[in-house]
RNA sequence: GGCACGGUAGCCAAGUGGUAAGGCAAUGGUCUGCAAAACCAUGUACCACCGGUUCGAAUCCGGUCCGUGCCUCCA
């Protein structure tokens, strides 16, 4: 099927067509760099990733823009509480931030503009909207964003300010604003800040937060591009108040497609620091898990349903990374699998199901990106071509390889070559054992597989003689 | 109160009108000196409940129950 996407604005699957031919423009809301990001964050980062990879792999040419959150509330404070500088602050979870990208093997996207960098084109936008009359300046100082100007605000989360619980959150008093659901534009300076500040024509103080994206999308994409994306907390009102903003100002629709992944759970729980359940990718790789696990959990869940990640908080132990571990292991080992017994001849059977597997994988993903539908046609795969190893039937190594190649362009887990990084004195007692057994010496060969194991390997014997392998 | 999203075998999870993909676990088998690993085989799931539409519904409509998220700066 043709590339489609359940789009948060109709609420209903529309095919996809970019506006500009093969060429797609994506925006993706990245995150403020106060702490380390945690599971559920990356959860985000990792659907865009697979929107990324599925976007390139119908043949599109992709620009992708992330932004980097570098001046709001949370970071001042907590720079401050650190002693140190915004600037010196937020580097350290920037490089945090693109060491755990790594990690996790997001592909890096083409701008990562930083807030702190924009701040004349937020200036430049804010003007342009108090020129249209859609923003003023308050008593506070501040610059407000006035709904009520901007007919259709609420038309992507379906919000009808009318029948909405005001929140403890907002007391309406405190506020100098023309309504209580006008958002900020520009921060007037308080003493709280600090030395962050920059100039404006409305007094020294700084962007909201809204306004950042509205400018940096701008700035990198233009005024209209094709997809938005972000957490589905961002729906609301994150998102509305950049459409307001953005289509108020340049006049024209802001984006075509929104799509909005839903939260990751830890144990059905909504993460929390009082519960103690966020966790860092680099908490979880000390434990013992690997970067492709945790993508693989992150990844095999469809974006619009909510993920439960099953760990135990205290002792770090997974549910949901051990059954990773199991399924990257049961890939690779088919992978290996083919290599050991597959050959140059291949059978029309074979060659048909390869071809059938790429077309309903790719199927699947372009339905709304179902991962579920993409997975079934690959194990599915994997179980038809063991079974013909079984037979003795001919299988074609090379066109397997290839169907897996192309499907790991997607889940980028899977090993194609193996390395051997076994140290020689393991070697040295993997060649004693052989003998061992040769000479029907069990106690020996059992007791050199028990020194193998203590060294952290394991010894597997398979009709082609003993494998050794990292454990 | 408003707006959303869910409830499918022990667990995870596809499937939106023609009686249910796939994975994990479990059980059996092949292989093996023994093991491990690997591979193969085996699952009729009252599709939350009640009513309706239809020749026919997990799938559409109405209602009920349960779970989750958002409702002003949390992905």
């Amino acid at each position: 099927m043709k590339l489609s996407f359940l789009n948060t604005m109709s609420r209903k699957l529309e095919e996809f067509k970019p506006i500009d031919d093969k060429n797609v423009r994506m925006y993706t809301c990245g995150p403020t760099v106060y702490n380390y990001a945690h599971i559920g964050n990356f959860r985000a980062y990792i659907f865009e990733d697979l929107l990324r990879r599925v976007i390139k792999l119908n043949g599109y040419n992709l620009t992708q823009t992330m932004n980097l959150t570098d001046v709001d509330d949370k970071t001042i404070r907590d720079s401050q509480a650190a002693g140190m500088s915004l600037n010196d602050f937020t580097a350290i979870y920037k490089k945090a931030f693109f060491a755990d990208i790594d990690t996790l093997k997001i592909e890096r996207a083409e701008h990562y503009p930083a807030a702190t960098d924009f701040i004349p084109e937020m200036i430049d936008m804010i003007q342009g909207l108090i020129d249209k009359g859609f923003a003023y300046q308050a008593d506070d100082k501040c610059v407000y964003y006035s709904i009520n100007k901007f007919d259709d605000y609420g038309k992507l989360a379906k919000i009808d300010l009318e029948n909405q619980r005001t929140g403890e959150r907002v007391k309406s008093d405190e506020y100098e604003k023309e309504s209580v659901s006008d958002f900020a534009l520009w921060k007037a300076y308080v003493p709280a800040d600090g030395d962050v500040k920059w100039d404006s024509p409305w007094g020294e103080g700084r962007p909201g937060w809204h306004i950042e994206c509205s400018a940096m999308s701008k700035a990198t994409l233009g005024n209209h591009f094709d997809l938005h994306t972000g957490g589905i907390d961002n729906m609301f009102p994150h998102h509305e108040d950049e459409i307001a903003q953005s289509e108020a100002c340049n006049g024209c629709k802001y984006v075509n497609f929104w799509l909005h992944c839903a939260h990751l759970q830890v144990n059905g729980k909504k993460m929390s620091k009082s519960l103690g359940n966020f966790h860092t990718i680099n908490e979880l790789l000390g434990h013992g898990y690997k970067g492709e696990e945790i993508r693989w959990v992150l990844i095999a869940t469809h974006y619009r349903v909510g993920l439960n990640f099953e760990i135990d908080s205290s002792t770090l132990e997974s549910k949901s990374l051990q059954e990773a571990r199991t399924s990257i292991a049961r890939i690779n080992n088919f992978i290996e699998r083919v290599n050991d017994k597959a050959g140059d001849e291949q059978s029309d059977e074979i060659s048909a199901l390869c071809k059938t597997t790429k077309e309903k994988f790719l199927n699947g993903l372009n339905d709304d990106l179902n991962i579920a539908e993409a997975l079934g046609a690959m194990f599915e795969f994997i179980r038809t071509v063991n079974k013909a190893l079984d037979s003795g039937s001919a299988v074609g190594k090379e066109e397997v390889i290839d169907v897996m190649k192309y499907i790991d362009t997607i889940f980028d887990v899977m090993t194609f070559e193996q390395k051997n990084d076994v140290p020689q004195n393991i070697i040295d007692l993997a060649h004693e054992r052989i003998q061992a057994r040769a000479d029907k010496n069990w106690g020996r060969a059992d007791e050199i597989r028990d020194e193998i194991a203590a060294a952290g390997y394991v010894v597997e014997d398979s009709p082609e003689g003993p494998k050794v392998k990292k454990a």
